[in-house]
DNA sequence: AAAGAGCACAACCGCACCCGA
DNA sequence: TTCGGGTGCGGTTGTGCTCTT
């Protein structure tokens, strides 16, 4: 796109298989130096005997600085698999969310060790749901109305629309009068809202029952971000919270909460984060 | 010590989409 | 509107290393 094609050119055998250091070498000094620009052009530029997709693929998920080398983290692992269960096999949309990961790196993890720790998560939570309705214990419920969660309640569990096992943990409830209230400053995807009723910023909102793809998100504010406030006043039915963590990862924006604990201090979260933040409330 | 199985990672392939001519 | 080149993405294969027998 916005190349012009190399009219003419004599159809080289381009290399292929691993790259030597010298390659690598060439590759890099030349993009260092003037960026990749149109990677058709970037071989015969840089003095590779490599085709452009190649050249490509060498800087992406190699060369490129700021990638993050070696072991995955227990977060890096949480996020993914929390994201796969969500976005299925999207793998650049999960690298985007792990700074200095690329999706081949990701998309390698998962098939070698991630695929079956959660074929192995499913086979053992079977086999405990098998073994509870051999006991005709009710194990496996759905997720109760707000009203009924005691405030004094503990750990239970309940299954999502996958069909999986979640843990959660309603012992907040005894803080109801202190629940973090969740500010949005950034939306990009607003073309996804339609509805009668437009949000206004500063609007608070129940989540719980709130339907959010019913709002037309408005216009932004003075700083250029927009400002809608969410505030949560018991746990999000699952189906919501699916669909609305959903909806902030295909937004792809940093967006910000309200420190929970003071009335100032915006803090930026990505998606991620906020999945993790929303697993600290609530599970 | 040798063979082969398993694993991790790099790289290729094919397809879909975008965009300019 | 159509066509063709460029790009991005996901699936698959190839390769080398380590572990087990």
């Amino acid at each position: 796109m916005g190349c012009r094609p190399l009219d003419h050119k004599p159809k080289k055998k381009h290399r292929k298989g691993l790259w030597s250091p010298d390659e690598d070498q060439k590759l890099k000094n030349y993009i260092m130096m003037y960026g990749h620009g149109c990677w058709s052009s970037v071989p015969t530029n840089a003095g590779l005997q490599r085709n452009g997709k190649s050249c490509r693929l060498r800087w992406i998920n190699y060369l490129r600085p700021g990638l993050k080398r070696g072991m995955f983290s227990m977060q890096e692992e949480e996020t993914i698999l929390t994201l796969h269960q969500i976005l299925g096999n999207k793998w650049s949309q999960i690298a985007r969310h792990l700074p200095g990961r690329t999706d081949n790196e990701i998309k390698n993890h998962w098939h070698s060790y991630l695929k079956k720790r959660v074929a192995k998560k499913a086979e053992t939570e079977a086999r405990i749901k098998d073994e509870c309705a051999n006991n005709q214990s009710l194990m496996v419920e759905a997720l109760p109305p707000v009203d009924s969660i005691s405030q004094n309640s503990t750990a239970e569990s309940f299954e999502n629309k996958d069909g999986l096992i979640l843990e959660t943990d309603h012992s907040w409830g005894a803080q109801k009068n202190n629940l973090p209230k969740v500010l949005f400053t950034e939306w990009l995807a607003l073309d996804q809202f339609h509805g009668q009723e437009p949000v206004n910023p500063g609007t608070e909102v129940d989540l719980k029952s709130t339907n959010i793809d019913q709002y037309n998100i408005p216009n932004v504010n003075d700083d250029g971000l927009l400002h809608s406030l969410f505030l949560n006043e018991g746990p999000f039915e699952m189906q919501s919270h699916d669909l609305f963590v959903d909806d902030m990862i295909r937004s792809q924006s940093p967006f910000s909460f309200q420190d929970p604990n003071s009335d100032s201090g915006l803090i930026n979260y990505f998606p991620r984060e906020f999945d993790l933040f929303c697993d600290d409330i609530y599970m």
